[in-house]
RNA sequence: GGGCGGUUAGCUCAGCGGUAGAGCACUACGUUGACAUCGUAGUGGCCACUGGUUCGAUCCCAGUACCGCCCA
């Protein structure tokens, strides 16, 4: 056999990928040692529409470390893998494959159910992607137990037969038995693109140009007061009479659906008018609605005008003040953000606002629609246009030293959502929230007593402060794509519309009618409840019904699509029962949420549903809690959080008992990758010039806690040399006859050979210690150093030589050793190189990837040999540096004089001679005395002088020497210091202090050495 | 505005109580039993600034400046 010059990652990787598949190396417990724990962790889903990324490079790459190292250590290991549903997202992706096709019936036109069937065909054909990418990373997860959020759901095709749905609905139907998630019309963050609600957490907040309008709202009665501005020292800059308050406002349009406005309750300038009516300077002249002019906390007297219009159903401010002060909330746009079009005309609206503002209760002002005629069904950036244009022509805007409308241009933070990119509305909305104020605390206690940490600890403040001043959270989405809402609705028959007037407990005809008339079933209100089958809340409605008049209580509970539907179909039943007298006519129609839930509802349940909860399976019980989970900081919110609370609320019990988080990949400037920039760095194309292993080890070595690593595609090249470097040692021992040497630990007697297996043991304790500690940098720096620095550096150059004498058999066994424990610590990082040395340097019983990791530590550290190698090692660079600083050229074989020399550097040099003699490209040493024409060396406890030829040019050899012995000798200046200083003496450890004095010995020793050879040069 | 970080060699970053390290880049030399995707030697640092704690501070504390990120 003979190896390449190179290793082809190319080929190799995808050999090796799939016999580590086909053996099934990645099961869960494979390589699992009989009395050795369960060790687990979940993938973080990737979306079903994703693409491997480099963050997911990262992720994954640093979640294969642990699960490789602790396969090979022999735990039980789990690696979960599966797949988010990615509700928005997927949707969108299949709707706008829909729509290439002209022909295609768009999602509306083909219905829920059929839409749902092409969504599963999508992702039956599209949505493993990022599987066979993360395949190609060389992530070890158990392919076989793939698991998907949507799994098990209504329609999922074979294949697709999980349990998840189980678990999300089982999990939905107990907290809201509990009380946990709740309805409510409540103001939300309303995507009108999707026309659905999302969660705070996925709106992005941007800084855009916007315009700030002032307008003038007229007091009502025309009625003035005395306006005064004064100055931070309380001089009066401007005094003047107002008829008129001035409000700011950068949306227009919200303007007429204004409840009142509101002004800091210390705000001097304003007090005379406070509980005043004024007037909205919008709409019909004939109908101009009159608000309270109130007081509140939240108007920031020193921005704009200091007051501020309160629109209670279109700002989370507003909203607020709103709430506090008993201000009704008028909406003024539909799904799509237009002007509404639906409700009251605007005449009976206005005239309802009006009674409110008066301070009368008007009730639910849902049907109530401010918006004049003329501007329903229009956008709402046209109807503020149109807004603006009315007030300037009316005289009511504020205007500018010029007599023109006063319009600022500023920058404005701007919500949008982070999957449709389109302005977000608030919006009041009938909604689910899970009551997080009620499931938080426990996740808290969990990471404050240390049940769960979170590393680096820094992200813990980020935890506890989100966990703190937590909002509730928004489940439902207007969406089809997800596990819909388990909540069936029925009409509130027993409302106040509806009476018994004989209290007989019997539908009389008249009331039948009344029933049926007047819109009184369409105004009736809705009853509900959740189950996870409607064959579970039949009883429920049944006892809803219970009370109602003979013979509406025996009626049978059927279900029908929709509201609009158990209305039709009641008055139906209600009108044959009417002509037949038959009570088997009649019935009670309830109607399903069409409603989703959020995704990260589901992927909030990932431990426990990954696993198989709710069935109690065996893979619970030995897999969760999880170890350790590996993730993005940017999803310490949506996710981490929400999976603590949720599996501490399910299952009362942490999700996992340690959180990594990493950094974002930054590319090499820093900057964040964005497809905009164009500077995104596909990992795919990395590894397909680089390997694999290249790409690993680079975001390895940069996973440093805490930071972000920044990377260039030079950082990857360069650990590409890495991988070449690691190649052509095992080749060159390859072809020194080193893999027929006997295996396993060889107990050698050179120094050399003992010293390497040192630095072998040494290597192994720091890398466990990294990556115990989760420090994948130093892990990653710690094999580097170990395999290059000494393994390539040194002891294959040490090997050459002994490769012809009298120790060549066991130095053969000990690098072959030192090989093969090398390549078993590199494992983790890079699997596929170590995967294939493995293969091609022995044969074996197993592959790598279930290979034992080592276990010796300090024991094979022999400390006489490591003094020895180093003496050695040190002597040799002193000597490199001395000849190429005195230009010797590099061909030239010295001789090397030992002028002084004491027991111990006599027997390192007699046990390493041929090493020196090769690598410092010397003779033989003998003894003798420095003389003309040599530069001379020191080394601990020995002199040497190293004729170079006549030539010598004295002065720079004393050039070199004094360098050298004005370093030696500031060092030694700053120690003596120390030592000199009494308090130092005094207070410092013990050991510091014999540290110090040690390596002042060893300074001053060298600076004697040096300056003895300078005495003699200059003597010559 | 609130919170959390960062500032160390030309670049990217480690280190985080005993007066500084790596990789890349740069310079010179080099076909020495694997590797030029390499080797050898070297250049390069008031560890942002100002105070404090300490025998001793790049490291701990406080403040300043600048740069990020998250949330309003």
């Amino acid at each position: 056999m003979s190896m390449e010059k190179t290793f082809d990652a190319a080929t190799a990787e995808a050999r090796i990928a799939a016999a580590w598949a086909d053996s099934g190396a990645f099961a869960a417990g494979a390589n699992a040692r009989a009395g050795q724990p369960a060790f687990s962790m979940v993938i973080p889903p990737p979306n079903v529409t994703g693409s491997l990324h480099i963050g997911h490079a990262l992720n994954n790459t640093l979640q294969d470390i642990l699960a490789r190292w602790h396969r090979m250590r022999g735990f039980d290991v789990l690696w979960q893998p599966g797949q988010d549903h990615a509700g928005i997202a997927t949707q969108m992706v299949v709707e706008r494959e829909l729509a290439k096709d002209p022909s295609n019936p768009t999602r509306a036109e083909m219905g829920r159910e059929e839409f749902l069937r092409r969504v599963w065909d999508w992702k039956a054909q599209s949505g493993g992607t990022i599987i066979g990418q993360l395949k190609r990373l060389g992530a070890s997860l158990d392919w076989s137990r793939n698991a998907f959020t949507m799994s098990g759901a209504p329609g999922a095709p074979a294949g697709e037969q999980g349990n998840f749905h189980d678990a999300v609905i089982r999990v939905f139907v107990d907290m809201y038995d509990k009380g946990l998630i709740y309805r409510g019309k409540r103001l939300v963050n309303w995507d009108p693109h999707f026309e659905t609600a999302i969660s705070d957490l996925e709106v992005e907040s941007r800084e855009v140009d916007g315009q700030m309008w002032h307008f003038k709202y007229p007091l009502a009665g025309g009625e003035t007061y005395e306006y005064v501005e004064r100055d931070a020292d309380g001089n009066v800059t401007l005094r003047e009479t107002r008829d008129y308050i001035s409000i700011a406002t950068t949306r227009p349009e919200t303007m007429l659906g204004d409840g009142a406005v509101a002004v800091h309750p210390d705000d001097a300038r304003y007090a005379p008018i406070v509980g005043k009516l004024c007037e909205i300077p919008v709409g019909p002249q004939a109908h101009r609605r009159l608000i309270p002019i109130i007081t509140d906390d939240y108007p920031d007297p020193d921005f704009g005008s200091g007051a501020v219009k309160i629109t209670g159903a279109h700002d989370f401010n507003d909203y607020g003040v709103a709430l506090r002060n008993g201000i009704p909330l008028y909406a003024l746009m539909d799904g799509r953000a237009r002007m509404r079009s639906d409700g009251l005309s605007y005449a009976e609206s206005a005239a309802i606002a009006t009674r409110a503002a008066a301070g009368v209760d008007v009730g639910d002002v849902s049907a109530v629609n401010l918006v004049p005629e003329d501007l329903r069904g229009l956008d709402r950036l046209d109807a503020r246009a149109r807004v603006v244009a009315a007030i300037n022509a009316e005289g009511l805007a504020v205007t500018d030293a010029d007599g023109n409308p006063y319009v600022e241009r500023k920058k404005i933070m701007q919500p949008f959502g982070d999957r449709s990119g389109v302005v977000i509305e608030p919006m009041l909305t009938d909604q689910w929230f899970v009551d997080t104020a009620a499931i938080v605390q426990p996740a808290i206690d969990a990471v404050r007593d240390g049940r769960t940490r979170i590393l680096p600890e820094q992200h813990e403040k980020v935890y506890f402060h989100w966990l703190e001043n937590i909002e509730p959270w928004t489940i439902s989405r207007q969406l089809w794509w997800g596990h819909q809402i388990p909540v069936w609705y029925g009409l509130n028959l027993a409302a106040d519309s509806f009476t018994d007037d004989e209290g007989d407990d019997a539908l009389s005809p008249i009331e039948l009618l009344r029933l049926l008339g007047d819109d009184q079933l369409v105004k009736a209100g809705d009853l509900h409840h959740a189950a996870a089958h409607f064959d579970d809340l039949v009883e429920a409605f049944r006892a809803d019904i219970a009370g109602l008049p003979h013979p509406l209580q025996v009626s049978r509970v059927i279900e029908v699509a929709d509201r609009e539907a158990a209305v039709d179909v009641f008055a139906q039943a209600l009108a044959d029962y009417n002509l037949t007298q038959d009570p088997t006519r009649l019935v009670y129609p309830v109607w399903r949420d069409p409603d989703v839930l959020d995704t990260w509802f589901s992927s909030g349940l990932w431990p426990i549903g990954t696993l198989g909860w709710p069935e109690d399976t065996a893979e619970l019980r030995k897999y969760f809690p999880t170890d350790t989970l590996i993730t993005g900081f940017d999803i310490i919110f949506f996710w981490v959080a929400r999976m603590m609370m949720m599996q501490l609320a399910v299952v009362g019990e942490v999700p996992f008992r340690t959180v990594y988080v990493h950094g974002l990949v930054r590319d090499e400037k820093g900057a964040k990758m964005s497809k905009s920039k164009g500077n995104v760095i596909d990992p795919l194309e990395l590894i397909d010039a680089y390997g694999a292993d290249a790409l690993r080890f680079t975001l390895t070595s940069m996973a440093a806690m805490g930071r972000d690593p920044k990377l260039g595609p030079k950082h990857v090249e360069a650990n590409r040399n890495f991988v070449t470097k690691i190649w052509n040692a095992v080749r060159f021992a390859e072809m020194n006859g080193v893999f027929a040497a006997p295996s396993g630990q060889p107990q050698p007697v050179h120094t050399v050979n003992r010293w390497i297996i040192g630095e072998t043991a040494r290597a192994r304790i720091a890398l466990d210690e990294a990556l115990a500690g989760y420090r994948y940098n130093e892990a990653a720096q710690g094999l580097y150093g170990f395999i290059w620095g000494k393994l390539c550096d040194w002891y294959v150059e040490f090997a050459k030589p002994l490769f012809d004498g009298e120790h060549a058999e066991e130095t053969r066994a000990t690098m072959r050793w030192v090989i093969e424990q090398a390549i078993t610590m590199a494992h983790p990082v890079m699997p596929f190189v170590t995967e294939e040395i493995w293969a091609l340097t022995g044969s074996r019983d197993r592959m790598l990837v279930h290979g034992d990791w080592p276990e010796y530590g300090a024991e094979l550290i022999d400390a006489g040999a490591d003094r020895q190698m180093n003496w050695v090692i040190g002597l040799i660079e002193d000597i490199r540096s001395a000849r190429a600083q005195m230009g010797v050229p590099v061909g030239a074989k010295l001789d090397l004089i030992v002028t002084q020399a004491d027991a111990a550097a006599r027997e390192a040099l007699a046990a390493n001679a041929p090493l020196i003699e090769r690598l410092a490209r010397v003779n033989a040493p003998m003894d003798g005395t420095a003389g003309r024409g040599m530069i001379a060396v020191a080394a601990p406890g020995a002199s040497f002088a190293l004729p170079i030829g006549e030539v010598i040019d004295a002065s720079a050899e004393a050039a070199r020497l004094e360098k050298s012995l004005a370093r030696s000798e500031k060092d030694a200046g700053g120690l003596r210091g120390r030592l000199g200083n009494p308090r130092f003496v005094e207070n410092a450890d013990a050991e510091v202090i014999e540290e110090t004095r040690g390596k002042l010995a060893a300074l001053d020793e060298e600076i004697a050495r040096t300056r003895a050879a300078l005495e003699q040069l200059r003597a010559m």
